[in-house]
This record gives structure tokens, sequence and C-alpha cells, in this order.
RNA sequence: GGAGGGGUGCCCGAGUGGUUAAAGGGGACGGACUGUAAAUCCGUUGGCUUUGCCUACGUUGGUUCGAAUCCAACCCCCUCCA
């Protein structure tokens, strides 16, 4: 019951000096503000910034995924950003492994961590923790794909079905992304998806020892910002680092090469979109995602601190007032 | 000035007499979500006193039991000829 804006002393979450929280996390949609959020926030704790982004992860993409230039770092270390090429199929599993790792450093130096991101699955592995499954081999994963391209996911999902009805029930017979993941799981482990995520798992950081706040401003002020920021990439070279990606020949299944803007230039490099029309395009999906993270916010936060205000001032206050409340000074 | 084409819901666009509040797409809005998650997928989208009523296919009028669909006049847009 933190997501009530101010939380009134002696709420369940004060007075309570055992529990100490070690990170504060910070969430919201893109464009929102997160990054400089994050920076003065990690200036006064003298913590640490960990990505909790799942583009930023990519070096390939410091402009169109906004990673923080090291001016905007403000010295201030930071981690899990660029970190690894777009040829590379980054994941959340991936992730909670990189992230526990810094995690697990920082606390052993006593020093507090900010984690920063638009990836609420991030964010959910986490804090409430990511099921353990077996690495899928690439040959499993990629004839499982080419399994959904040829007969299509209806057809895919009954296969799925009366092998594993379980995992099958719980997905549309038209995801197939999930479709191909509960398959080459079932191919690669001889186990049912569904049986895997059964078996719980120990969130490394539940949210009773973090600060979880997500940033929720208002849409006309997002959507004005996303468009701004997104001209912004333009005239810092987003076209460029979308040729530099072009050339690497990459699969166009990759995550990196699905992040907002890449498919829209690229297309527009390949003459087959007007600048103008890609760079709308690309605008357009930014804002769809934006509209995506706010349900997930909105749904699956529950127990995270909103923040509605939209000035960096006041957003830093209402942070620095709940870790008052939790016994924390900056 | 002449010939032809066209004006449809927030936008694009199909529809040429009834089962059309009007296909499809886009946008917008709402939602799902345990390893591609900036992904993938689902729903809603004229109004209301919601088994019905009202408003709506450029405008006005007409034909018809019945019109977005046929006719007339007018307004606007595009192409070609002068």
């Amino acid at each position: 019951m933190i997501s009530t804006g101010t939380t009134p002393p002696g709420s369940s979450t004060s007075g309570r000096g055992s529990e100490h929280r070690t990170a504060v996390l910070i969430a919201g949609p893109t464009a929102s503000g997160k990054t400089a959020l994050a920076v003065a926030v990690a200036e006064r704790l003298g913590a640490e910034v960990i990505n909790a982004d799942s583009m930023q992860v990519y070096r390939d993409l410091a402009i169109l995924s906004a990673q923080p230039a090291e001016d905007e770092r403000c010295g201030i270390p930071h981690h899990l950003f660029g970190h690894v090429p777009a040829s590379a199929a980054y994941s959340a599993g991936q992730w909670l492994r990189d992230a526990r790792a810094v995690l697990d450093r920082l606390e052993a130096e006593g020093r507090m961590a900010v984690i920063v991101g638009g990836t609420g699955l991030y964010f959910k592995a986490l804090t409430e923790g990511l099921s353990e499954i077996p690495a899928v081999p690439a040959a499993v994963r990629e004839a499982a794909r080419a399994r959904l391209a040829q007969s299509g996911p209806a057809a895919m999902h009954a296969d799925l079905a009366a092998r594993d009805p379980d995992s099958a029930a719980a997905i549309r017979s038209s995801d197939g992304q999930r479709i191909v993941r509960a398959w080459e799981v079932l191919e690669a482990t001889g186990r049912p998806l569904a049986a895997w995520q059964a078996a719980a798992a120990a969130p490394r950081l539940p949210l009773s020892r973090a600060v979880p706040v997500v940033l929720t401003p208002p849409r006309d002020w997002l959507y004005a910002r996303i468009d701004a920021r997104f001209d912004t990439m333009m005239a810092e070279g987003a076209l460029d680092e979308v040729r530099a990606l072009a050339a690497q020949n990459l699969s166009p299944d990759l995550p990196a090469m699905r992040a907002l803007g890449v498919p829209d230039l690229l297309a527009h490099l390949r003459g087959g979109l007007s600048r103008a029309d890609a760079v709308a395009a690309a605008k357009i999906a930014s804002r769809r995602y934006a509209k995506r993270q706010m349900t997930w916010a909105r749904t699956q936060m529950i127990a995270w601190k909103v923040l509605a205000e939209k000035e960096n001032d006041k957003r830093l206050a209402s942070i620095f007032q709940f870790l008052c409340e939790n016994g924390l000074t900056a």
C-alpha cells in the first residue's frame, strides 16, 4: 500500500527498522525522465546506477535506446548499459544474472543501487523471481521458429496442446512468440514450460527491500516529449546508427533489430519509406510502447509508489520522503 | 470554358437499392504478460433513457414500401483538353 502517493506516517511501510532497503527502483514509460532522476538520486545516496532496460543493454543502440551519455552520468558508475552486442539475443534471464552480480558486489561494499529502466518484465523478475529454466540450445530455438514460420501459430498451438496441454492452455493460439517458447522448452528439456514455471524462484530483491517508484506523468506531456526526443535522436545521428546496424547483416528477428525506430529507419534506408514517414512511424510506435508501459505500471506494479508529477525536484522530494520514512537518510 | 474522376465514421479506404451503424487498415483507448518483453497477443472505438430509439455516407430536393447506393440541382476537390 505504498502506491498512494504520500505514505502516511505509521503505515505499514515505516517503523520497521530491521528491514533495510538496498536499492531504489525507478520504472516508467519511455521519455518520462527516468535517467536524469536516477542520476540525481544516486548522487545523493552515493549509489551506483544499474540499467533495467532491455534495449539500453545493446552497445550498437546508444542513440536510439537513449543510453545516458558520459556527461549525463555525472561521474557515477553505470552498469549494464551497452554491455552486449546487437548480434546477441539478450533476455530477461540473462539480465537477471547480470544484475544479480552487480547487486552482490554493491551490497558487499555497503553501497546502494539505483535500478532504472522501462522493462517491466525485468523488474518483475528481480522482485518476484524468475523460474530456473535451462538454456535452450540455439539449434532447438531455430527449429521451433522454423516450425512456426511454416505451419503458423494456430497449427503449432494445436501441436503443442497435444504434447503439452497445460502450457498450451495458458497461451493464445495466435501468440506465436509464446508458442515457440513453450515448444522449445519442451523440446530442449522434455518437461513442460508450465511445470518449470510452477516452481517458484526466490526473488533476488523483493519489494520490501527496495524503494520502488514508477513515474506516471500526464500522457499529453509524455507524448510530446517522445516526439521531441525522437527528433533529437535523428539530429544526433540515429540514421548512422541504423546504417551501422544494417552493415552487420543481422537477422531481423534479433531484439536489437526490433528496437523502436530501427525497423522504420531501416525501411527508409532501403528506400521503402520517406524520411518523414519513417520518423512519423517511429514516433507512433514509441507512443504505443509508452502506453503499454503505463498499462503495465497500472496493473502489474500495484505495490509501487506512483510519482505522477513531471518535475524532477518534486519527484526527488517524494523519493527522499519515502527514504526518510524508512529510516534512510541521504 | 469543355471532358472525365471523386467527395463515406478521428484518418485512409471498401461498399452501387433492403440482412449497412456501414468490410478492411491506421490511429486512439482498454487489457494480457516468467528468458526476443522497445517483443508478442487480445478487446473496444457515433450517441442514448440500449431486446429499442436517434444521428450518420458533401448540400438540398426527388424516385421508392425501402437509398451511402437511383435521379436533379448546387458546393468543393483532382486529372486531361482549351
